[in-house]
DNA sequence: CGGACGCTTGATTGTCCTCAAGATCGGTGG
DNA sequence: CCACCGATCTTGAGGACAATCAAGCGTCCG
């Protein structure tokens, strides 16, 4: 295949009532925690993947340094993410915090023996490895929208994760930086900027001295931000 | 996570020598054929996913049709390639033939069948879904690369292909359309057209009247398509 | 022959990048 | 306390690349 079918097998059929998660989050919570500063480093890109991780507090920049010398964040982690995993025995990417973080770390030798003997913990790996296709699909659909839309696309997924834990949405607090922001949605720091001037300009977002960002009109964030997706042909 | 980590678990420690893929070619070799004419399609977004197709011969275009109206391609199918994976239990693309094409099926019943009872059958589930997370991660860092160099990777992966296939690598015929490359490169068709006209005058390739593209320069054609990726950091 | 289709080519426009110059903030040291 | 500095962000001017709009060409096929 030149590329990729987009999807995976269907598993739903198989899945049992059991809440496999929580043996991961059991053994997770188990291992041992780290707190690292702002700009520490968690892994690099091509250090040997000992361990998976989950945040508990703080933030994380997913990245990856191209030849070409630039930059492309693939994402961000926070609280509750898990970061980490990958097919290959080197880390392919390199997770640098944004802030002062504390996080879980669990042994890959841990999780291949759980794996081993338990096949439906390997389906929740195999459901991970959906997730994260799932999101990468997503990201390909927004790269070809114009700045404004794949700004506006970033913010409302920041609200979602507000939402999910419990903070208010319309209140946005970004850790990271304009060039982390750009980096992640293919754009410069300063196109960055000016989509965000212009949010504001159309009373959409309000920003007050690099305070967090207040958001004004949902709705048109919304229609900016509308993904692009049809179910049926 | 806003978005993901662009990796999956290490199973590499669990693989066993045995040769799983087989038990999965066996069963598509097993399953009905089907013989479609040029622009048919073998299903269609929103359909229910009752089989997973393997190619035998022939072309197949993947693809979305975006609330916009415009395409996305999605990726294509060749012969031995397998399509109609998926983690839902609706199908979220749309697979139509570029040529005359013969195709075996298999029933997604037997597979959830297989998987239930053989854990390392569910291991290939996790390995296709990985294949398939690596492709699209590919797709992503070669969106934002300027048009030629584009066109030059999608060449290079069509020659790949003609080698794994025992084929003449510098012996391109391509069955889709400039429209179908345009919606799969994220360029239009006059670009991709543009472009070819441009691999012509470097002496890179040569196009005799809608036949075959001959590659002249190999080596020109792997500058501009060289990897971006690293692996430290 | 004529029409449909796919492809190519040209002219123009628009979006975003690049280059450049300030503005704002936080921290540091005199 | 204040001057200075670096980092981050904002804003502006110019330019590059690909999209859009438009026309024309070759081929296939009725």
């Amino acid at each position: 295949m030149l590329s990729h079918s987009g999807q995976q097998f269907d598993y739903a059929p198989l899945l049992k009532p059991i809440d496999v998660r929580s043996d991961l989050e059991r053994e997770i919570a188990r291992g041992p925690t780290r707190r690292l500063q702002a700009k520490e480093h968690v892994f690099i890109a091509g250090d040997p993947r000992s361990s998976l991780y989950r945040l508990d507090s703080g933030a994380v920049c997913l990245y990856q340094i191209l030849l070409s010398g630039r930059r492309r964040v693939t994402g961000f982690a926070f609280a509750g993410d898990i970061f980490g995993m990958g097919a290959l025995s080197q880390h392919a990417l390199s997770a640098q915090t944004l802030r002062r973080t504390r996080l879980h770390s669990i042994p890959t030798t841990t999780l291949s023996r759980l794996a081993f003997n338990d096949p439906h913990f390997g389906m929740t790996l195999y459901e991970a490895a959906c997730r994260e296709l799932a999101g990468t699909q997503q990201t390909l659909l927004t790269i070809k929208r114009p700045a404004l839309e794949r700004l506006a696309i970033f913010l409302l997924f920041s609200m979602q994760r507000n939402r999910r834990n419990g903070e208010d949405p319309e209140t946005i607090v970004l850790p990271m930086t304009r060039a982390d922001i750009g980096d992640f949605l293919g754009l410069t720091i300063e196109t960055v900027s000016r989509m965000f001037t212009k949010l504001q300009a159309e009373h959409i977002i309000e920003i007050k001295r690099r305070g967090p960002i207040h958001v004004l009109d949902i709705d048109k964030l919304r229609t900016l931000g509308a993904p692009e997706q049809t179910a049926g042909n």
